[in-house]
DNA sequence: TCATCATTGCGTAATTTTTACACAATAACA
DNA sequence: TGTTATTGTGTAAAAATTACGCAATGATGA
């Protein structure tokens, strides 16, 4: 596309769809077990500006800017928007772990015009996040999976959160991305909630949800080690804190093992 | 965007990337039991344009057109490229199984302008095509994985071969999609070819690589049966065929059952 | 006609993994 | 010092995987 200084505009000789990325931030809170996804309200057409989907819940996104790749801008978006409107931190969100999820174009998608939207998927670790409680009330929200359905989101976004939340279920197979949600030292009981709440296993399955069970499986997999340290502070037995072996699992990796969960 | 019948291009106020969709077209030798991907060599730029990759071999695809999803657009692409230019068949190839793959944006990934593209991965029985001899010699043809890694591909359609490979080493665990490699009607040993082909496990390994136990563990998934003909004319005894029960693989996924390879 | 060849079908013992359990050990608190 | 809530560990039974061997078949050609 060329730029026009006489017109103010963009052209070319062929049709261009306009291109947006969205992010599906999941989050895991420790006290419920829950897997949590990042909601932004959306604000208020500007004057001369077609309304679409106005105070609705959405996902983080925006439009991909002059020769910015997906993988930018997606990033892009989430430190802008959540540094300047929605945290307390200093800075914006920069996930532990984003990947892309898939494209999506269906007709109609976005009143306005033709929008095509790359959606990604991106795992932080919810508790290094503060949201603002701000003028403009809550501009910004962690919603659980069940709440999520129930709030009517903006565009196909809420498609989007479920082929994202089948991707995450496919995904933790074969990539240990369970610890992106956790701090670095974690217990035991908080990484197999994980595992629930990602897989949700039948209430039957033993392997998973039976507390004596799950940490054989987990530990022969050989990447995850104890720190030696211990939780303090709660009135019971303190649990043993253990930490994801980046090396161990790099080279585990490279040896050819079996790594799926 | 708006058209501007004056000046005959297409406006708008905002920049827009350019958009396509590439697909490999994976197909299953069975003779030699490998898997091969549908490429296809590209023409010399027209006067006028610039040249990019010329005679290079690619991934067939092209432009996503005005208000065209990107799905119908790979669709299209697949079937009016392959039907026009590549197969003697009445109709161009239309995939048993096509599904996205991700979508890249690298800066320079097309020497001309910015474009990005939608990345599809599909399969085909690829008996069912026949490669054009027509007057421009070899437009199209099947190459295997390792041939393809010589052939230095047009723009980043390595990398994306690569990536499907990958995804569908992961996908075959949780979908039975290496059926719409072969025919209808199947022997256990080329199934068996197909797992190893997409999987390469280990030569130490011996559920899947062991004639005697793969039927095992595939017929204990429950939706495949035997249609009770055999196959005929080989000098040796004569396998039995099988079949997908797309029925019983739909009742299985309801009832929650494990399906995972 | 019958041995040959190349492959297919099937069976089973040994090994490993998963499953389904129970009970003792802690840490804070009253 | 007992109570409460939770954590750490062990182990038999059941199930699945692994590692094999051998007989059956179907065309071929001596």
């Amino acid at each position: 596309m060329k730029y026009n200084r006489e017109t103010g505009k963009w052209e070319s000789p062929f049709w261009h769809p306009a291109l947006t990325t969205d992010a599906v931030v999941f989050g895991f809170d420790k006290d419920s077990g829950t897997l949590q996804v990042l909601l932004i309200k959306r604000g208020q057409a500007k004057p001369g500006e077609v309304p679409a989907f106005e105070h609705f819940w959405a996902l983080p996104g925006g439009f991909v800017r002059k020769d910015e790749t997906t993988d930018e801008c997606v990033g892009r978006e989430l430190f802008e928007e959540s540094q300047m409107k929605l945290f307390n931190n200093d800075r914006g969100i920069i996930p532990e772990f984003i990947e892309q999820l898939k494209t999506y174009s269906a007709r109609g998608r976005d009143p306005r015009e033709f929008v095509v939207t790359v959606a990604y998927y991106a795992l932080v670790v919810k508790e290094h996040y503060t949201i603002k409680g701000g003028d403009d009330a809550a501009e910004a929200g962690w919603f659980t999976i069940d709440e999520v359905l129930d709030l009517n989101l903006a565009f196909d976004h809420e498609q989007i959160i479920k082929d994202a939340i089948d991707r995450l279920r496919e995904r933790i197979h074969f990539k240990p991305i369970g610890f992106n949600l956790l701090d670095r030292e974690f217990t035991m009981t908080q990484l197999q909630n994980i595992y629930i709440a990602i897989l949700n296993p039948p209430a039957t399955d033993s392997t998973i949800r039976d507390r004596r069970n799950f940490p054989k499986k987990m530990l022969k997999l050989g990447y995850i080690k104890p720190t030696g340290k211990k939780v303090t502070g709660n009135r019971h037995r303190s649990a043993v804190l253990y930490t994801f072996d980046e090396d161990a699992y790099k080279k585990a990796k490279k040896m050819g093992m079996r790594l799926e969960f």
